[in-house]
DNA sequence: GCCGTTTTCGGCCCGACTGTTTTCAGTCG
């Protein structure tokens, strides 16, 4: 049973215990479990293996919880989840789901009208019974409906560029409102998360209706979810949230911090801040002196989290994974940055399915700062983007080799080939041609299909292959459309280590695979990253700040990422790759 | 359910907004 499958039952018992009233702390215990074991940058079957280690020494595993981890591992369920589930129809954890019920009145629903699935509570409400009930009133009964019909657009978390996007319309619209002094947003866009459930703006003013007046102008509002004195939320047509919230100069640090997150993160704030006698809230640091408490800070983050003295964490590292451990060991990474890039190793050209020449390719890194490329077309298996065979990729390294001839050596472009791993395993390119290439990159696109053994002996045989320098988009996700294919990614790990080869952070938006997760476990076995855009336009370059954003996430330095490096650094990079091999 | 130099019990982050209420519970972030 792998990570992320354990963590799906802990916070599905999260979810089952809440809707039964449980201690809400006990709630947040399984939830917190949930989040630990997904975040483990190993399997969790690792750790059992290893007699030294005990899975309670994992901050917040006691010793239930680590007793259930083995037993889901050894037997696959737990009989807990079991009876929750005998208990509560599994069905009732979507009317949890939708805006404005909690388990409270979800319970009521159903212990009164015995409804357990959204076509029932939608019933109910037409027929007005729901605002019979105590607690509950007309209005309620209306938000509900309400609920029901855009749920399924408002749970769906929307690409971290997409996000960016509408935060970039946000920054024009308020703009033109001369009475902001300070705006920034906040949340998990500002942490850099691949996905964003909702967009938060912090704003300093002096005139909080100006400010709300001109929110309410924005070209792409729905609807207005609540006005009140300090926050306003509004949905876009496209159903995402944006909270605004309009704050004092001297809270803007605490309310920046408070409100970036991640709520892991500020729990342990506020706990270390607690220790100290300190109390911590989006309006700043107080110390608590009997019943009065005394401002302390809170204009910046800086000042907030010095109270503390902790440094300000980059936005992307505050969750709750390793950042406070790095501060007080004095370790905290200093993060990779768009600039520390070199090089882009992942591109496609008009020769299969991408849309320019190669010398547009390169215009285009050049004027992004670049100064080396790898061309990287598809190989023949690959017949729906008219992959490339021997003869044809052997004639664009001729015309690579032309046009490198006319560049000097201000900018180099790469020989590459971006090669399918076979079905039954293999390269899809003869050996004698992969050995001409100066990078190869070895991709699965066909067979994502099969057993968890085949797909893994298919990326060990690439690894193993002297030719391969790196493995394209490892792990096969599309973000919300498609889950990542049945793979051993610990073989997967250990073989690239071994063999010294590379893995990639594939920058596309709905990419980024590798995960930050799988990126922080990458660089604990030593694995060198490269992070390319995969670009199948001029355009498509430009993807590579996602690709940086989720290293960051994964606390990763410029030494840990290849395409950080000089050519001459990266060639020899490759070298070790083949003699290793 | 977790945790502990105030340690095996008693805490566990905290405030805004809404709707249904006549003082607050539930939800949300």
């Amino acid at each position: 049973m792998t990570n992320s499958r354990i963590a799906d039952v802990f916070d599905e018992i999260a979810d089952l215990l809440e809707f039964q009233g449980s201690n809400p702390f006990r709630v947040r215990a399984y939830r917190n479990g949930a989040r630990i074991i997904r975040d483990l940058p190993e399997s969790i079957k690792t750790v059992l293996a290893d007699k030294q280690r005990k899975l309670t020494d994992l901050e917040g595993i006691g010793k239930d919880l680590a007793d259930k981890i083995q037993t889901l591992v050894e037997t696959g369920e737990l009989s807990q989840h079991q009876e929750l589930l005998e208990q509560v129809p599994a069905t009732v954890l979507d009317i949890m789901r939708v805006p404005g019920l909690g388990p409270k009145k979800a319970a009521v629903l159903f212990k009164e009208l015995n409804i357990e699935t959204l076509e029932q509570l939608k019933a109910a409400c037409e027929a007005e019974q729901v605002r019979q009930l105590k607690g509950f009133g007309a209005k309620t009964e209306q938000k509900i409906l309400h609920g029901i019909s855009i749920a399924s657009a408002a749970n769906e978390r929307i690409y971290w560029a997409e996000a960016d996007t509408v935060a970039g319309e946000l920054r024009e619209l308020f703009a033109g409102c001369s009475s902001i002094e300070q705006l920034e947003l906040a949340g998990s866009y500002r942490r850099g998360k691949e996905t964003v459930g909702d967009l938060d703006i912090l704003v300093v003013s002096q005139d909080v209706e100006a400010v709300m007046n001109r929110f309410a102008e924005y070209s792409d509002l729905a609807e207005v979810i609540a006005r009140g004195d300090t926050k306003m939320s509004i949905r876009t047509h496209k159903g995402l949230q944006v909270d605004l919230r309009v704050v004092a100069a001297e809270s803007f640090g605490a309310a920046l911090q408070y409100f970036t997150g991640s709520k892991d993160h500020n729990v342990v704030v506020r706990g270390l801040a607690k220790q100290r006698g300190l109390k911590i809230n989006e309006y700043g640091v107080y110390r608590v002196d009997g019943d009065k408490e005394i401002y302390v800070a809170g204009a910046t983050e800086e000042e907030v989290y010095a109270t503390l003295d902790l440094p300000c964490f980059p936005p992307e590292l505050r969750e709750s994974r390793r950042e406070f451990d790095w501060a007080s060991a004095g370790e905290l990474p200093e993060l990779i940055s768009e600039a520390d890039i070199r090089g882009d190793l992942h591109m496609h050209t008009h020769a299969t399915d991408g849309r320019a020449s190669i010398e547009e390719m390169v215009a285009a890194a050049r004027s992004r700062g670049l100064s080396y490329i790898a061309i990287t077309d598809h190989s023949q298996r690959v017949s729906m983007a008219r992959g490339l065979d021997p003869k044809r990729v052997l004639g664009q390294w001729a015309e690579v080799d032309a046009m490198n001839r006319r560049l000097g050596d201000e900018f180099t472009v790469l020989k590459g080939i971006e090669c399918d791993i076979l079905e039954q395993g293999g390269m899809d390119l003869p050996d004698d041609v992969l050995a001409q290439a100066d990078w190869v990159l070895a991709s699965v696109h066909y067979g994502q299909q099969q057993s968890r053994e085949q797909i893994t002996q298919r990326l060990l045989g690439a690894i193993e292959n002297p030719n391969v320098t790196a493995i394209a988009h490892p792990t096969g996700r599309i973000l919300n459309r498609r889950e990542a294919y049945e793979v051993d990614i610990d073989a997967v790990f250990s073989a690239a280590a071994a063999y010294g080869k590379v893995l990639e952070l594939n920058a596309n938006p709905a990419r980024l695979d590798l995960n930050d997760i799988h990126c922080a476990a990458a660089k604990s076995h030593g694995i060198p990253i490269v992070i390319n855009t995969d670009a199948h336009s001029i355009e498509g370059l430009a993807c590579m700040r996602y690709g940086v954003l989720q290293a960051r996430r994964a606390g990763l330095t410029r030494d840990d990422v290849a395409n950080t490096r000089t050519l001459a650094q990266l060639r020899s990079l490759i070298e070790s790759g083949r003699g290793n091999s």
